[in-house]
RNA sequence: GCGCGAUUAGCUCAGUUGGUAGAGCAGAUCAUUUACACUGAUAAGGUCGGGGGUUCGAGUCCCUCAUCGCGCACCA
């Protein structure tokens, strides 16, 4: 008690609390079952934790997500659900990867071909290890109720038979297939990426109008035009009816004579340039496609290293920046050039991860096919039947449209149902060598697709038969997309997967809702005939107080553990609830914590005046109320289904916001305030009244702070359950258990 | 090009099915042996981006324009 005599110390207070919660087990469902908390037969309330990359540390974003879930959860926790949320931390494949070795190239000067496979992946382990160990600790600073006995990792053992068991099911059903196709290939990382990890980089460079025979083309890469041997224009165009489909001509080019072939095709623009274009079918996918329907000929000009390839003739070595001055001099010497338009805008490509420029290569890749139909043998999905055929792209689709996956705020449905039309077929494979290894083998021309290798490993010389396998690893986002069930035990029919799966909710930021949110409906679509959660509740980013996107360069970050330093956790959470709203960006300033961090003082010294006033009183007695009392206990009735109501549909802005006003602004201002005098007796002038006006006081004062407490633990849980030790009349018990006070619907 | 969002008090934002505008912060004035200066009280502050429409009634619904921001696609 003498501790509520100094004001509210957060930084004394919440590592005690926390491992006070990791103590009691009470993360733990089944525990909480255990000790008689929750009812065995109660209804499931799960959620996964989207799994932070092992590439870095917390930032105010992962802040704002691990807030608005641990608000779901102490919420339904406290309602009685069994509450499950699984705690995890993603490899990152191509991000974790990249950045080892941009580290040990600026340390050692050294590459990962330095190094063998498997030394060089312990040294990404290494690394991985001590990132995870941080973001854990980052993740319990922020009060939140994850259960640790279930921690899963995207890389672990019973993950990687969840990803081997997926991959096979899908070969075998032929969704997954080996093609020759346009891949976004990083010469510098040595990879491809997949279109979603791409950014687009807005580029100002030189237009030229070459002499192609007896057309003119337009071109901002010269310096890929040596193969090209076809020329294209739409069919309609009235410019060149002369020229029919098919044609061949000469025509003097870069490095001498060639023979050259029309092609009319409804892809080219009339309207762009000339309206005649040469196509290099192996470096840009919208010729590709050309290619294809016509079955032109495909060569490769630029080799794996961004260098040009013996074809380019004298310029054969050069890497294509270098290349690009030279080979337009050339054409320049040669009289090739009609006109040079200087000022072009264009979009380069440009890999998110390590930042290489992307240049697209026919490469033969592993894809995830989103058209091919395959039977959904056993469907939970309302609308499809068990037995039916679906492509992957319909079973996204439908289940979205169907609200059987309901995405809040419910624009982003339009936002998703976008990204799957323009859905190609996913390229699932990368040359790196952190990640899942693909489980297929090969022996010459023969191939294996297993969960283990095909050789008999038990051989007594243990050595292979002569089967390899596949020296290439998994997008990462292969193995998120199974995170729902994978974190449950799937492939294994356990009782958690049983229990806990569908999800409830996915929290998480709308800027994933392609990479991640769309392939956990694909891989539990195709994998369970099911949805991986009902609800899909999307957070904005967090900006700085000005509104721009906080970034290490521009140094306008808010490190969520600095703010806590200074102002406590459950300050730092409340200024990431209030004034947020779903799917809206949210702009972030130290002001607005420090706000919030007298917010937890008052509600700290509220208590102290209440229960330095309980002298005498008895909770179990309940004492004749005035009407005024009554009104004040009505309204606490009113608040409590209130926000009851606003968790329930996700408003936890508006439930924080009236909260933190009900608790200030009318409990401690007006409440208080007007049952002092009752307190202490100057109200009345008989002594047998003044006690009953004190006694009632006291009930109602109790009353209103016991309640608050409880109400407001779901969003500032420290703070509240630092007090409720301290309450009287309720020892033995956390307030992260405490029954919340409306009845289950 | 296709799509989305925002525009409400000086600043940041609420306003959940249409019923004569609401909070925090900042600023103003006052209070001070108070549970709490990490305080309280009072007052001030808005033609809800412009225009049009539906309606008895519009910040809220519809159309249109403007400005800012974002996503997707991408053409040689």
């Amino acid at each position: 008690m003498d501790k509520l005599l100094k004001p509210y110390n957060p930084q004394e207070t919440e590592d005690r609390v926390y491992k006070l919660w990791e103590d009691s087990g009470f993360f733990n469902p089944d525990i909480c079952i255990k000790k008689g908390v929750t009812s065995p037969s109660a209804e499931a309330f799960s959620i996964v934790l989207p799994p932070p990359n092992v590439t870095g540390t917390l930032h105010i974003g992962h802040a704002m997500m691990l807030v608005i879930e641990d608000i779901m959860v102490r919420f339904h926790r406290m309602r009685g659900y069994k509450t499950l949320w699984i705690p995890g931390t993603d490899h990152a494949a191509l991000a974790t990867q990249s950045k080892v070795e941009e580290i040990m190239f600026k340390k050692d000067g050294k590459t990962r071909h330095d190094f063998s496979r498997e030394d060089f992946l312990k040294e990404v382990e290494k690394f991985a290890q001590e990132k995870h160990d941080t973001i854990v600790g980052q993740i319990k600073k922020m009060g939140s109720s994850t259960d640790w006995s279930r921690e899963a990792y995207t890389l672990d053992d019973a993950r990687n038979l969840a990803v081997r068991t997926a991959f096979k099911k899908m070969y075998d059903d032929k969704i997954i297939y080996q093609g020759h196709r346009i891949v976004n290939w990083d010469a510098k990382l040595q990879t491809t990426v997949s279109d979603d990890e791409i950014d687009w980089k807005e580029e100002t460079i030189p237009f030229y109008y070459l002499k192609y025979g007896p057309f003119v083309i337009g071109t901002s890469r010269p310096e890929t035009k040596f193969g090209d041997k076809y020329v294209v224009m739409h069919p309609d165009d009235a410019r060149y009816t002369q020229h029919k489909h098919g044609d061949t001509f000469e025509l003097e080019w870069i490095n001498g004579p060639i023979t050259a072939t029309v092609i009319k095709d409804k892809a080219v623009d009339m309207e762009f340039g000339t309206g005649v274009m040469t196509i290099t079918p192996f470096h840009d996918n919208a010729d590709f496609e050309i290619a294809e329907r016509h079955s032109l000929d495909k060569e490769q000009i630029i080799d794996w290293n961004g260098k040009l390839l013996p074809v380019a003739g004298d310029f054969a070595g050069l890497y294509i920046k270098k290349a690009r001055p030279l080979i337009v001099a050339r054409l320049q010497e040669k009289n090739l050039v009609e006109k040079v338009d200087e000022k072009y805008t264009h979009n380069v490509a440009i890999n998110s991860r390590g930042g290489a420029v992307i240049e697209p290569q026919i490469k033969k890749q592993w894809f995830v096919s989103v058209n091919k139909k395959f039977t959904l043998a056993d469907s939970k999905i309302a609308g499809i039947k068990s037995g039916q055929e679906i492509t992957l792209k319909e079973l996204m689709k439908h289940v979205v449209e169907s609200h059987q996956v309901e995405i809040i705020p419910e624009r982003f449905e339009r936002v998703y149902y976008n990204w799957i039309d323009n859905l190609r077929d996913w390229c699932i494979s990368r040359q790196i060598w952190f990640g899942h290894r693909i489980p297929v083998w090969h022996k010459g021309k023969e191939l294996y697709c297993g969960l283990e290798a095909p050789s008999n490993a038990d051989a007594p010389d243990g050595t292979s038969d002569g089967w390899e396998q596949d020296p290439d690893t998994l997008d990462t986002w292969f193995s998120s997309g199974l995170w729902t069930f994978s974190t449950l035990g799937w492939p294994n029919e356990t009782d958690d997967f049983k229990t806990y799966h569908p999800t409830n909710v996915l929290e998480t930021g709308y800027d994933i809702i392609f990479f991640w949110v769309a392939r956990m409906i694909l891989m539990s679509g195709y994998l369970l005939g099911d949805v991986p959660f009902k609800k899909v509740y999307l957070h904005g980013l967090v900006l700085d107080a000005k509104g721009a996107k906080m970034s290490k360069s521009v140094g306008n970050i808010i490190d969520p553990l600095t703010m806590i330093e200074k102002y406590g956790t459950d300050a730092t959470r409340l200024s990431l609830i209030i004034g947020t709203s779903p799917g809206n960006d949210s702009k972030m300033s130290e002001d607005k914590i420090r706000a919030y961090k007298n917010f937890a003082n008052k509600i700290w010294n509220a208590t102290r005046f209440v229960l330095t006033n309980l002298d005498g009183f008895d909770p179990a007695i309940l004492p004749e109320l005035t009407e005024d009392d009554r009104k004040d206990l009505a309204e606490l009735e009113d608040i409590t289904k209130e926000i009851t109501e606003d968790i329930e549909n996700y408003r936890f802005y508006l439930a924080g916001e009236k909260l933190y006003h009900y608790f200030w602004h009318t409990f401690a201002d007006k409440i208080i305030e007007k049952n002092k005098a009752r307190l202490s007796g100057v109200q009345a002038n008989a002594t047998e009244k003044a006690a009953g006006e004190k006694a009632s006081a006291q009930y109602v004062l109790f009353t209103i702070l016991k309640r608050s407490l409880i109400l407001l633990h779901p969003f500032i849980p420290f703070v509240t359950e630092e007090i409720w030790s301290l309450m009287p009349y309720n020892k033995n018990s956390l307030l992260m258990v405490e029954p919340w006070p409306t009845k289950e619907k």
